[in-house]
DNA sequence: AAGTGGTCTAGACCACGTA
DNA sequence: ACGTGGTCTAGACCACTTC
């Protein structure tokens, strides 16, 4: 049986999804959801902190907590995985396999996605599909542990991260930089869109609970095929803003070369 | 006097800085913490907790916490605020506008924007520029309440944000929905950029602590000039990923449009 | 088996918002 | 002034990891 402070979230959000607390209405004060469910205010007190970190409801201290909404956010592995989220979303996704090799990082890789130079890493390169449309090219350096797991999966459908996850691995965290790039020749080619045309990327650095790098990524979507999307609030924030030529301080941005022009072969 | 736990998590987060704790080290355990800072484990464990939540360590049930390095999120007014992000970084924040007026909310608000059809606004286009440079243009509308003060304000320099801040008007959660767009002729000329080149779009609606929209707005990145970075875990997932063109369970992405047209008239 | 984090209790006092 | 959330205590038992 779950934890009584889960289950508790779990009665809140339904019935706030139910409409029995509109969205602007009041939750009921700590005290008496305690005695309604028959906890100590602790227990509550951690169900509506789970309710805040999701953006259910709001908080200001010495009023009632008001309720703001459900939010479609996804659970970690359906961010984390492309196929997760595809049949999550009710559609069907396929992979197509460019590029496929086992060697060690190299200095183009350390600037392209943070990977530590001379590391063994599995190097993939997928088009991924949407209902048999491509709409994402994928880079992913697999980290040296994970390498033979994967080179013996089938690696054009199915989701490699939950068969890794079932093999045992475990992934705790995941850093994301998120910018626009223009399609250079090749990808617009796999994207069967104009070269030139914009390109929503995700970076994503994946790591174990104990701190260990599993994945880096970079995975470039069609401009019309995604967005991504964010909930912060005042007592949470994980979200930060670069400049994109290196973190503040610097005058780096003071006169930007040209825009628009290709970012290479992927 | 803050509260201890604020306290307790600062020495630690220091403490991690200065490589007291290295990262892939173990944390002291929460027993041993509190009797370091004298305090009940329930203190220790809310100053962990909020830790955990930046990202800065990893749990695991039953094993001591992992350090996994200090991260480089930004508090929730930097992410509000262009100008105070900006002078954070380093930089010289300026604007300059292109459009002021007080009307209702219309169709065309409502889709780009989620705006409530029919709600008084201002409607305010400005270009942002870095040092001197232009790297963005936004489309903030602000609701009816606070209009009148925005209307007071100097314009093209310092924090809109920040002075209604001091006015009473508190910010307490948004959603940011992000993407990436070609320029339009429009916004190619104002940002200097070629026209069809990527810009990354970020859409954000602002509520205050009771839930009631406080502005919406459309900012359109040079894709050179702005990275935006999120940081997820398992137990704290505030991201989504959505198809562009509705929340899924359709087959809305299997037959895309042209890519690479222009938005339109920003 | 021992250590550690996860959950929960029952109570206390303080700070803030509302009226 | 009163209600409500914010913080803190001291102790308990359980689930999981580690040895």
């Amino acid at each position: 049986m779950s934890a009584r402070y889960l289950q508790i979230a779990s009665e809140l959000r339904l019935a706030v999804d139910r409409g029995e607390y509109p969205i602007g209405s009041l939750l009921p004060s700590e005290g008496e959801l305690a005695a309604r469910y028959g906890v100590a205010r602790g227990t509550v007190r951690q169900a509506v902190a789970l309710l805040e970190r999701e953006g259910v409801v709001t908080h200001r201290q010495g009023a009632r907590r008001t309720v703001v909404g459900a939010v479609p956010t996804q659970s970690f592995a359906e961010m984390q995985s492309f196929s997760m989220w595809a049949v999550s979303q009710g559609h069907v996704p396929s992979a197509r396999v460019l590029h496929k090799e086992v060697r060690r990082v190299t200095g183009a890789d350390v600037e392209r996605l943070n990977a530590p130079l001379g590391e063994e890493v599995l190097d993939l390169r997928r088009v991924r599909l949407l209902d048999g449309v491509a709409v994402m090219v994928e880079r992913t350096l697999y980290a040296g542990i994970l390498a033979e797991h994967v080179l013996a999966m089938e690696l054009t459908e199915g989701s490699i991260t939950e068969r890794l996850t079932e093999s045992g691995f475990v992934y705790a965290h995941a850093d994301h930089r998120i910018d626009a790039v223009s399609a250079g020749v090749v990808e617009a080619e796999l994207l069967g869109v104009r070269r030139g045309s914009a390109l929503l990327r995700q970076r994503r650095v994946t790591t174990s609970p104990s701190g260990v790098a599993l994945e880096w990524s970079d995975d470039r979507y069609r401009a019309d095929a995604v967005t991504i999307t964010v909930r912060n609030s005042m007592s949470e924030n994980t979200l930060a803003r670069l400049s994109a030529r290196g973190p503040g301080r610097a005058r780096q941005v003071a006169r930007p070369g040209p825009v628009g022009s290709s970012v290479g072969v992927f």
